[in-house]
RNA sequence: GCCACUGUGGCUCAGGGGUAGAGCAAUUCACUCGUAAUGAAUAGGCCGUGAGUUCGAUUCUCACCAGUGGCUCCA
């Protein structure tokens, strides 16, 4: 248990170790930090310094950059104050004066948050030796209270998130109860990092990239390729099964359909455009296409539709170009173009809840069959009402569609998040987020509604009563882009694919040069089965030899010496597991093709 | 796009104002070996690209390109 001192004064006391108490912890750790930066640099600016997941930031206005010395500086500073022990109290001041301090330390970020804050508040601070912050708290009882901190890196940041606004420097640290915890998670950052797939998609031959190519437009090797396409066969088969039917829409088009659908409004800037966007309107602009909604549409369009027609599912791979800034791509997470699994359904309202519901039943398997079900988070995405730019169409028809989601969701009993901002320009989105080895979070897949194009688009079915009607449109992925889940599913399996999966199912290995012959036999068969088989090419001169960087990630290894060769059989070892085991070439095939079918995840 | 860092043979990295080094990988020869590295030899680099400073740049400066972590944005 540890006492925390509330911003009234008064003191409770919580677990140290739940969940409050390490953003309490973790909270004054960063302001531990400001009071260092503050001794070191008076002259900083305080920004705003939250605790976050496993441990906090600080924002700084400040001319000086921090080099990693400084930081090293600033850690010893903060070493002291712990030291120091000194007694953290709260203080609170009325509106004028809580200004009139902040003015006397030239704090105009503080101010800024002050006149944020509600007209009759008591505006409360902490004061720790001689820093004293602008701070809701609660706080740590004193300083000497932190044991275990790092700081971890630097980087530039937009106060309160405005790229209008000044670019601040953030210094992200983590703090832990105690070194072996600080010590433990370090060592498990490191962990994560050999799983990057970034680097290890690189080593493993997965995907490379071109400088003379260019950013965010990665070359997908063979093997990768090979991941990319068993998943795209999986998605198509299953989608089929479920009643889609596919289209093949072109990848680019005349700047007139997305003047109807409103990309070339709110989406222009994420476009690759073939011309000058300006002269659009008197002579022929192409662009490419960085969504596939007004495509589908226009197939939707070619006859009447009636209400018994519906629902229509329609499903493409889908390869798409989005003109992301040059900071943001990375790796195969994020990337100019892209290939999804897209699809848009046209539907009755009445239709609309069992409609999404097997859209996610959909994303669920796909997510289950992958092994990455336990790994994701739900997340609503609504628009945000202050930023109209961004968006088309009113505010009823945004809380008309909202409140249509939120129902589907509750009903369905989702567990999920609401985050405003990230919706569609269109509509509101159930996104499936998913985090990186860095632990920064991704969405995978989504499922939007969308209750507005149908109309931009002249979209309707002839209902019951001879009347048109606009169409309700689902728009939604089953396994999110390839490239972006293959990326996580690398990180997922650190390589080493389930064997339906894996670019590479079987190694075959002679142990002498003169078993070859044999092996190729093998190979030879478990390709005409289908298998993705390879003979290690190395013993066709020398003796074996296991590369752990390669062999490791393949799930099986069949061993070939004179005993086997005169029985007929092979030695198996499955990947992570050391014992082998002799079987009959036949017996495995039976074994692999059973592993296979049933995309068992190992 | 913004902030910070990085760019040396296929990979991991060292070096440093006088025109490059290690280990692994590769190639050749020898070794014929049962689950994480057999030995010897050889080859491989316009030190990301361009400009500037300098007698001289891979090293210093600037610009560009690319990579990494953030911010913003987003599948």
């Amino acid at each position: 248990m540890v006492q925390i001192t509330m911003s009234d004064g008064s003191i409770r006391e919580i677990e140290d170790n739940s969940e409050e108490g390490l953003k309490v912890y973790r909270h004054t750790t960063s302001h531990v930090m400001a009071q260092a930066v503050k001794r070191l640099f008076p002259e900083a600016k305080l920004a705003i310094g939250p605790a976050i997941e496993n441990g906090f930031y600080y924002d700084f206005d400040i001319d000086t950059t921090f080099t990693p010395d400084i930081i090293e500086k600033i850690e010893g500073e903060m070493k002291a104050i712990i030291k120091a022990k000194y007694p953290i109290e709260a203080f609170t001041l009325p509106r004028d004066e809580a200004v009139r301090f902040m003015e006397e330390k030239g704090e105009q970020y503080k101010i800024e948050l002050i006149n944020d804050l509600p007209e009759d508040a008591q505006i409360s601070f902490y004061k720790q030796g001689e820093f004293v912050d602008l701070c809701a708290g609660p706080h740590l009882p004193d300083t000497g209270r932190v044991r275990a901190f790092k700081l971890t890196q630097v980087a530039g940041a937009y106060w309160r998130g405005n790229e209008k606004n000044k670019m601040l420097q953030r210094i992200y640290g983590v703090s832990f109860l105690d070194k072996k915890a600080l010590t433990a998670y370090l060592e498990q950052v490191e962990e994560a990092k050999k799983r990057d797939h970034n680097k290890l998609g690189r080593e493993l031959e997965i995907f490379t990239t071109s400088d003379v190519i260019g950013q965010g437009l990665p070359i997908l090797l063979p093997k990768g390729t090979k991941i990319i396409q068993i998943l795209q066969r999986f998605v198509e088969d299953e989608e089929e099964k479920r009643g889609y039917l596919r289209t093949k829409t072109p990848l680019m088009t005349k700047s007139d359909l997305y003047k109807i659908s409103g990309h070339w409004d709110h989406y222009l800037d994420g476009m690759f455009v073939l011309g000058d966007p300006a002269k659009s309107d008197t002579e022929e602009v192409l662009a490419l296409r960085p969504m596939t909604c007004p495509f589908q549409y226009q197939a939707y369009l070619t006859k009447t539709r009636s209400y018994r027609d519906l629902p229509l599912r329609y499903g493409e791979t889908s390869t798409l170009f989005r003109n992301e800034a040059s900071g943001e791509m990375h790796g195969l997470i994020r990337v100019r173009q892209f290939t999804i699994s897209e699809g848009h359904l046209m539907c009755r309202p009445d239709q609309l809840e069992d409609e999404f519901a097997r859209c996610l039943d959909l994303a669920n398997f796909m997510l289950k069959t992958l092994g990455l079900y336990e790994d994701v988070s739900y997340r609503f995405s609504k628009w945000d009402p202050d930023n109209r730019e961004k968006y088309i169409g009113t505010d009823e028809q945004w809380n008309d569609a909202q409140d249509i989601m939120r129902n589907i969701l509750d009903h369905m009993g989702i567990n999920y998040t609401e985050q405003a901002g990230e919706a569609a320009f269109y509509g509101p989105k159930l996104d499936i987020q998913i985090k990186n080895v860095f632990g920064k979070e991704d969405t995978l897949i989504t499922i939007q509604v969308d209750l507005q194009l149908a109309k931009l688009f002249d979209m309707v079915y002839v209902d019951k009563d001879g009347t048109k009607k606009n169409p309700y449109i689902i728009h939604r992925t089953s396994l999110g882009c390839y490239e972006r889940t293959l990326a996580l599913l690398i990180e997922k399996y650190a390589g080493a694919f389930p064997a339906w999966l894996a670019p590479e199912q079987v190694r075959v290995l002679p142990i002498m040069e003169n078993q070859s012959d044999y092996c190729a036999e093998v190979v030879k068969k478990l390709k005409d089965k289908g298998f993705r088989a390879e003979l290690d090419d190395r013993n066709e001169k020398i003796g074996y030899r296991v590369r752990e960087a390669q062999v490791q990630k393949i799930p099986y290894m069949l061993v070939c010496g004179d005993r086997e060769m005169q029985e007929g059989t092979v030695s198996v070892r499955a990947r992570k597991e050391n014992a082998m085991k002799t079987m009959s070439l036949d017996e495995f095939i039976e074994m692999l093709t059973e592993e296979v079918d049933k995309k068992v995840i190992k």
